[in-house]
DNA sequence: TGACTCTTTATGTCTGCACATAATAGCAAT
DNA sequence: ATTGCTATTATGTGCAGACATAAAGAGTCA
């Protein structure tokens, strides 16, 4: 039993069988590294692991325990759309439908916290031929000043942003809506059918990046396993 | 330059201003250490876990490259229902709407990989009065075995699982969907609604554990940052 | 040319040791 | 009993050195 991963898996397989239960407080580090036979900092590295995932809880002085409500925390990425739609084997095509540098609806400062003009995008993303993703973008070009040189015809707002304007915080939020005329125009439905919503706003040491809200057709599943 | 946060830190700041460019090989290990002064094994610290974060792309000897699409994945807690409404400040009710043990349909047996008898319940989640959450559950009794001696009238078949099956992989699924006929009558909506759909697939050790679908009225938003 | 083996090298991981830090528990003073 | 200091202790992190492993690249042979 050298690997931390070895380490590391026994004792998942302890939490899983009970015989650690949920809030009892498991051997210290040092214990576990003699009766592993191996180096405490390997036990440390298999903890903070454990720690990380969310399955036990640490606290100096008090030791490690199981946790109570294993708040387990799933991870999911968040691709490119191109990436997306090619790795289901699709072809991807991109189009911009508008392009404008324009006040922000009250809504959309609200979100970014910053009042005044944006550059405003609308494309749409397609997979095979058909609506895949409807793009409707807001850009602080305080934070991105190139932006406004970009036609965005050829590139998508997704992939120059992933290329041009680092970000170090990120929200996001996912909700079902019925898709208003307009989404439902350009994604081809019939009004009110039930759409997938995410929105994103990205933020660079505190001031925003850009606001984005991502409409999807009827039919995609955001996945994720843990 | 001591520790591995500030050395992961200074490496974050070097690339969100290009001086390490999106695509760019890094210097080796053992030339950063150097550089900052530190053991190899600290600088390898920081990497890794840039490398976790998707930041960056390790490969043995070919080196490490700054990521040319930075993957980033953020991650979303699974908190108790319970929990979830609780924190928001509104008052949390539980309903049993059925429970039957039978035969699951096709596509249940499918998602589990198993077929034959399930113990299926279907109850309801109230915020301060108001259908919060459908809950329509699969328990598979081999795994299980203890939930067929337990009537969850008083508790919500989430929270007992949480105490009493523990599971090693699970798979999540969100999407947007119209409520069916049964799930907006439960919920008190319209039917065609739009309703937000979660879907959880648990297994232990190979073993499926249970399958749950969740049905959230309109309104409901998952929410994450990173 | 192409398939194979060998060497080289960067990352991956472990060890043993040391010191830092946070948090508890006990003691002391009020 | 309450407050505040202090010693203790488990975890957090650092270092140097070692070996393991994967993969690229060079060299070899058919």
């Amino acid at each position: 039993m050298a690997s931390f991963r070895a380490i590391k898996e026994e004792m998942e397989r302890r939490i899983a069988t009970r015989q650690w239960a949920p809030g009892a407080t498991i051997p210290a580090e040092e214990e576990l590294a003699r009766e592993f036979g191996s180096a405490r900092a390997t036990v440390n590295r298999a903890l903070q692991e454990l720690a990380r995932a969310g399955v036990v809880e640490r606290k100096r002085k008090a030791g490690t325990r199981v946790a109570l409500h294993p708040v387990r925390e799933a991870r999911f990425v968040i691709p490119l759309v191109r990436q997306e739609i090619e790795a289901e084997g699709a072809d991807y095509r991109y189009a911009l439908l508008s392009r404008r540098v324009e006040p922000a609806p009250e809504l959309v400062r609200a979100r970014l916290g910053l009042s005044g003009e944006f550059l405003h995008l609308r494309c749409l993303h397609l997979a095979d031929g058909a609506p895949y993703q409807f793009e409707d973008r807001w850009i602080n070009p305080a934070s991105v000043p190139t932006a406004l040189t970009e036609s965005f015809a050829e590139i998508s707002p997704n992939e120059w942003l992933v290329q041009n304007a680092p970000f170090s915080r990120a929200d996001f939020s996912f909700r079902a809506a019925r898709a208003s005329a307009s989404e439902a125009e350009i994604l081809g439905l019939p009004a009110g059918e039930a759409v997938f919503v995410a929105e994103r706003a990205t933020f660079i040491g505190g001031a925003p990046v850009t606001l984005v809200r991502l409409v999807h057709p009827p039919g995609y599943v955001l996945r994720t396993s843990l």
